[in-house]
DNA sequence: AATGAATGAGAATTCATTCAT
DNA sequence: TATGAATGAATTCTCATTCAT
């Protein structure tokens, strides 16, 4: 086929190359299966690509920014605490069934060693601040206790919300969580009214 | 298994093939770093091991198995909750400083692969029934409040103690907690202390 | 051959290509800068040429042509040995310093192929033919000595007019003129002036 | 075969690598083929060399190593400048039948355009204050003419001696040859004895 | 039995050539 | 007819695996 990719098939390489990346990790991936599978051949990934780093990079924000947006819009306008909080826990399981190759290769960056700083600070930023500035705002309202870190409670939040998306979209963390509750995580509402239950607990004054 | 090798050279190939494949990733890693570093040969490698595949098997297998005994040995005969809790956690840190390629290859592992699912169940089910059960019984002496399913809360609580594995032992999870906090959670006792003041508030009753 | 591109066009693909392969070498020029440079598309430049080795032979015969034409002009209507010595010597410093790429490219022939026979046949005769006559016409008028083949002389002194020809030509000729003089060859006078002493010593009688 | 390759199969390697480089020029030859032909596999090339750059440099190196071992044993110890001279051509006659890929590779590297200068220094600077400094001796001593500048009469000089190395050993130049004096040349005293009538003529005072 | 050099399949990348528009 | 994006063969280089010594 010699006519120019459509939008659906330059998508198409990108959702292909997603998979690859998550499935396989940054470095077993290969170019040729991901342009196999998105139906084109091997030069076209490197006239949209300079290389396959490149490829990974836009990939990764691709994912990062449809994650990030996501999570943003779940929270954006929310002041109340415990309402963004139950709109993350569900944008953050929605999304990861959803678009588990995402989450795949989110979860694949945070094993890479080389570059990991560079990645943590361009993912991680924003989020962080977000997080800690909404704890900061509800302990000044006392709806937050005192005693604890704003910034290790907004951590321990993250890491709440990260163990969830994994949980949601890697096979692995599946499968864990099968093993603790069987299928009752299904239930997004369930899990969420549970959650919600441990980090009212845990913040609350 | 031939019989020629000293326990030593056995487990000097075991460590530095953890070593390289915690810093590498299991593709990257190279055999022949593996046995230079270990001082032995290549072959030799290949007399214990079928392939590089079954070589990273007996990493991942010896890992979580000091893994998983080292956080056994931290409960193990601790009937208080809390208590239970705050050893969990600080062996939880002092493992992952210390060993930080063994928490790389347990993240290694949880990586969508096809096996996935295999290994959870042969990880992740001792440490999930022996939570679960911390928690009941705690709940049964209503140190721990009613409304959350204990097989959920010790999920959440083993998601915090995952993350506080990577935290240590993997760049990017290490990179991510100075975004949150800076240098703080160097402190062993600050981060438990804080850990401790969230659970707290999240589990008791 | 088609006629739709105009002859301005044509010609400079043709400078276009010759700079190209001049800069590049025939392995490295990349048909698509050719295309760029000459502002056609690549499709077209297939349209006039089989592929890229015609292209290159075109170049070659082009070169070649426009490198004879000039060193034939020079002589041509000049029955004075040494007059026509200085004329060639002064054609080749200017032609060369002027068309470098046509310079590479009559290297880039000389250089080992299988059809370098066939080449040299087409390049070197005429050049011989007259140098030889012109010799041996002088040495009939006892203007050269005659214990020289006049053959031989002819090719003695053409060897010298093609190393003047890469020595402005070509970047390692040049590079080794200035490991021999410096930049004495710069003045175009002075390197006629010995070199016509040189050649004169060799052949006068 | 997993012996340990024998002196004879390096230096297969490094004969072959020459022949390829010199017919086909560094960027058209193929690593595959070079190591098709000498008899090993791809992989032990990149276990004796870092990468295809470093290949052609061992072999632009032994070329040239060789060419000028055997150009400076020619005139050492002469110091008479036309018993050298003869000695030079006989020399470089009869080396470049002998190795004509030497040769090959030598104009190559001629037509080099990236590194035309490192390699012209490395190549060239040892030979011509050689012949400056015989051709100034000389001068000193009358036996060559004083209107002449030694360094451009070096320079002239081994123009011809680089003309005759390209003439008994690359394709095109030989094919010239014959065409300017048929078989002639054939013969290395008729050869020598006509070029040395030619350089005396050229030079003595 | 241990060694470690050789093997060669496989992956990234380039670019001459084609052909749908 | 001209365009220039897509194709895919070819090339460099790596490294898991083998096996002669």
């Amino acid at each position: 086929m010699l006519k120019k990719l459509t939008q659906e098939q330059q998508d198409a390489i990108l959702e292909r190359a997603i998979e690859e990346f998550g499935k396989n990790g940054p470095e077993r991936a290969a170019i040729s299966q991901i342009a196999r599978r998105s139906g084109v051949s091997v030069g076209v990934i490197y006239k949209y690509y300079d290389n396959k780093e490149a490829l990974f990079d836009h990939c990764l924000k691709h994912s990062i920014k449809l994650l990030t947006r996501v999570m943003n819009e779940a929270v954006s306008g929310e002041d109340d605490l415990w309402r963004a909080c139950e709109k993350l826990i569900r944008a953050c399981i929605s999304f990861s069934k959803e678009h588990a190759p995402y989450i795949q290769m989110y979860h694949a960056i945070t094993g890479s060693r080389e570059d990991a700083g560079k990645y943590a600070a361009a993912i991680e930023s924003v989020t962080a601040s977000t997080y800690i500035q909404l704890i900061e705002k509800a302990r000044q309202e006392k709806a937050v206790r005192k005693d604890l870190d704003p910034a290790l409670c907004a951590m321990f939040f993250d890491n709440l919300l990260m163990m969830l998306h994994f949980s949601y979209g890697c096979e692995y963390y599946r499968e864990r969580m099968n093993i603790y509750c069987g299928r009752q995580m299904d239930s997004e509402d369930y899990a969420t009214e549970q959650m919600m239950a441990f980090l009212r607990g845990a913040l609350s004054s």
